[in-house]
DNA sequence: GGAATTGAGTTGAGTGTTCAACTCAGAATA
DNA sequence: TATTCTGAGTTGAACACTCAACTCAATTCC
């Protein structure tokens, strides 16, 4: 049994069921406190957090898009919906109108500004305070090494990623 | 910086965008190859999985609900698309028409009885082969205790859901 | 310098999920 | 026995995401 490549042994098993549950839980808290809070869904706030990182407020589509873990066309929507809000604005990118980008308007950055502080107290009730700091850095090395076998080019993308969003958010402190 | 409070540190913070990305790439890497390989998305095949597990076929809809962890709507819908396809039928339950239970048709165990075998092998590759037998236990155990921030209710459930799954599994080795 | 190609971004249709409103049967209360 | 209440399930509208088709500008290649 244990040896059967075909299926799954016990405790596989109950590692798949246990992310199964992950995967329904998480994303529906975060989701719901923002939705609450804010107003927004989580890929939207990715969105203004990232702009609002940048020192001038803009980003090119394909680069936020990146930043922000989705599609192109899924920024595109959800850039159309921000606007709608008066919370980002569209604008022609510099050297050429092959690039677009996206400004986070004045409101923009008020709104997130509001927001941030409730998001990150409920991603430290979430995600930090249930666990150790060694726990912490396990997981975080555990869930890389998932990552890098779903999705081997998001994973490169990542060493490049993360230490850019942690040092533009130093700043930011 | 490190005591503040009302940010997060690097350590933090990296775990925390490990964890976006981490919750973007898995979900879509499974909803994909059962998208391709079956034609079904991941709660529909837990609702097969499920109903294909128990003696009878048959569950009533808020007990599967729970255990393929969706809401009674989503369930309710998902149904109705399985139905469609013949792979489920609804029945009235045993015991007066408080609850309605949904049964898997021959065809619907053919479906799932086919599918199994590449969705393991998916699993395997995205969850099993990564990591040792240490490492997934430690993810496990990790897991549960976000689970148990987010949800304690569905952390609770958990206690009971993940033996009986296992059990059930048994069996159909 | 015209034609095909490529890359960035947009759009609309189709699909799945959520949320709130609804139905309906069984229990409880009077 | 009528009335209210509760729990299970369904339904439809609103919304977000995906996917494929499309536009348009910049490049490349004869």
């Amino acid at each position: 049994m244990v040896t059967d490549d075909a299926w799954l042994d016990d405790e596989q098993l109950r590692a798949w069921v246990t992310l199964m549950a992950f995967l329904e839980v998480m994303p529906s808290s975060v989701e719901g406190q923002l939705k609450r809070d804010v107003g927004v869904n989580l890929f939207e706030y990715s969105v203004l957090a990232m702009l609002s990182e940048q020192v001038d407020r803009t980003l090119v589509m394909s680069d936020l898009a990146q930043v922000a873990f989705g599609s192109l066309s899924r920024l595109s929507h959800a850039v159309t919906r921000l606007e709608r809000r008066g919370w980002v604005e569209r604008r022609a990118g510099s050297g050429g109108r092959r690039h677009n980008t996206v400004w986070l308007t004045d409101a923009g950055l008020e709104a997130i500004t509001d927001a941030a502080p409730l998001h990150v107290a409920h991603v430290r009730e979430l995600l930090v305070a249930p666990l150790s700091a060694a726990e912490l850095a396990t997981l975080t090395s555990l869930l890389r090494r998932l990552i890098g076998a779903a999705n081997p080019a998001l994973d490169e993308r990542l060493d490049h990623l993360v230490p850019t969003i942690i040092e533009r958010n130093l700043g930011s402190t």
